[in-house]
DNA sequence: CCCAATTGCTTAAACGATTAAGCCGAACGT
DNA sequence: ACGTTCGGCTTAATCGTTTAAGCAATTGGG
């Protein structure tokens, strides 16, 4: 049996194996179609070549390109994945960690759920390998690859003043999570860098546990006033699918009178009567680098932590046009 | 170590083991926080307790969607699942099964893609448990769950008949795959059905490796003829995306100068300016009833294969409404 | 009082692969 | 000729769990 791992491991050469007796063993080996098994070898290494993806929603296309991103970029390493969605729940998120520990994973990329700090900060502890994606704590010293959520809402927040758009609102999350701070904070910075006084009532937060009536909710408000806003930042594609069907409901015109930037990318975004304007994140370049972070961590557990920061693409579309050429 | 196994594995009774040592053993257990070993239990039992999934296309948020249920249902049964997208390619599909076999699945959930009736033939023949989602094939006989694909097109059709429109087309996938076959099948006979002669150049059959190009050309040589189509059926949700998007470029009016009906479904048909028609499989049943199928699979792996067709539901929206009332 | 059954616990083999260590014979050097 | 080295193959321990089998000591019946 010896032999037999030591062929057909190419370690022939160290280990001092007969030529004659070598080719035999690889000739039954191809006869009888000999797979390895995997679960020995795992046992035995204690690796298992396997990645635990958790993701923050399965059902939102963002995070399905993510997960298909991840799981081919893994399959180029040599690794399985195993997907399991958290849906924005910090206790799923916390099973579905347990589970995945359990079933020895070698390493984590994680899209992390609200309230999910401890968890990210117990991995830390334990020392098992992970990368954050697209979400990270600020507080805690770890490899992430994120966009720059900052950014990419400034420059939506720009794109509209410069397009002569004086009142714009924004509705988010209500979420302690650092990239939803960001979008608030670039989308803030954005109008008062460009002498537009932010106004509180601009900006809602929605709970994403009641996200159909909460943008409902916002977005009467934002229009009931003396001074309703004019152009519209969505802080994610649930916000924007959700806001836009009540939009359509209230038979507002965008960009007549409301323009629109969204989060997210999605065939819906063509569809809409007026293309919707939005931030692209580098999915397919988000996907690649947590993977081969996580693949270079499990290389070496003792580097320093990467922190990567990638920037969001500003795709213009209709629903944002220059304000003096609406209704043309 | 004997004991621990089987205090913890609740045999205290069979194997006659002392109140007090069982007593201990717990404690300790639990002080310690053991878990058992996942992989030296699966190389013992031969049972992983993993389940493998493969799907056709995980950016399709049909699919990503049944992913989701598949996932969540499994994990009540106690079963994880790997996911891996074959990409509508027979060659992902094989690589993806054996890297599945190879890691010891113990049983499959499949939604086929073109050309991989042998691979099915092979789980088949080596006994490998499995069941097939959604799509099937009628020569072999095997677990299933799927939608009845030819009554819910039969359905679509008799709907648009009813409703008023005359010249009905349809643009499928050129495959093989029986769920398209019986979809064309559906679409012809509700017309023939109705009296209405079906004719050859109403039925596009567009390649999925150029579908952009295959549904612009399709559509352009049904709008070109002397009697353009007045209602189009689209029968699969990327042909609908690709399609509604040319028809917007065309400015053509939904459903004003043509009708439609989709298989699928997803936030875009909401968003659309008028509301699309559309198949609702259901989603919930079939993952749910397909983890059940293969669970009692991997109970008795003789039973007879179950063969299950679940009924698509018909969601009517404005993309169809009756013909006369058009332009109200 | 002795043999049998029962109880409570220990040993060890097995799953399949890896790998250090051991063993034997041939070649080689002095 | 004798010790050393090397090539070529075999043994066995290990990973963590399960489970059949074995072994004492206690209890029970006749």
């Amino acid at each position: 049996m010896a032999l037999v791992s030591y062929v057909l491991n190419g370690k022939e050469k160290e280990s001092r194996v007969g030529q004659e007796i070598a080719g035999k063993i690889k000739q039954i080996a191809s006869e009888l179609g000999y797979q390895p098994n995997h679960l020995a070898k795992s046992l035995r290494s204690g690796k298992t070549h396997t990645i635990g993806l958790i993701i923050a929603d399965i059902s939102n296309p963002f995070f399905a390109n993510i997960a298909r991103v991840v799981e081919d970029e893994a399959k180029r390493h040599g690794y399985t994945v195993i997907i399991g969605s958290s849906d924005e729940n910090a206790e799923k998120s916390r099973d579905l960690l347990n589970v995945l520990i359990n079933r020895q994973v070698d390493g984590f990329i994680i899209v992390s759920a609200e309230d999910s700090q401890e968890q990210v900060q117990y991995l830390k502890d334990k020392k098992i390998p992970f990368v954050l994606l697209d979400r990270y704590f600020p507080a805690i010293q770890t490899d992430f690859v994120s966009t720059n959520h900052y950014k990419a809402a400034y420059n939506a927040g720009v794109h509209l003043v410069k397009n002569g758009y004086k009142r714009i609102g924004m509705i988010a999350y209500d979420s302690q999570l650092f990239h939803m701070q960001e979008r608030i904070r670039g989308y803030v910075e954005a109008l008062t860098d460009n002498h537009i006084p932010f106004q509180e009532h601009w900006l809602k937060r929605v709970r994403i546990s009641a996200i159909e009536q909460g943008v409902k909710a916002a977005i009467d408000e934002m229009m009931a006033s003396e001074q309703p806003v004019d152009a519209l930042i969505f802080a994610t594609y649930s916000l924007a699918i959700n806001g836009l069907k009540y939009i359509n409901e209230l038979r507002l015109n965008v960009p007549g009178d409301l323009a629109i930037v969204s989060f997210g990318q999605a065939e819906a975004f063509d569809l809409y009567y007026c293309p919707i304007t939005y931030l692209k994140q580098p999915i397919g370049l988000l996907g690649q680098t947590a993977v081969e972070l996580l693949v270079k961590k499990l290389k070496e557990p003792q580097a320093e932590p990467s922190q990567i920061l990638m920037e969001a693409e500003l795709i213009i579309r209709a629903s944002s046009k220059t304000k003096s050429l609406v209704n043309n």
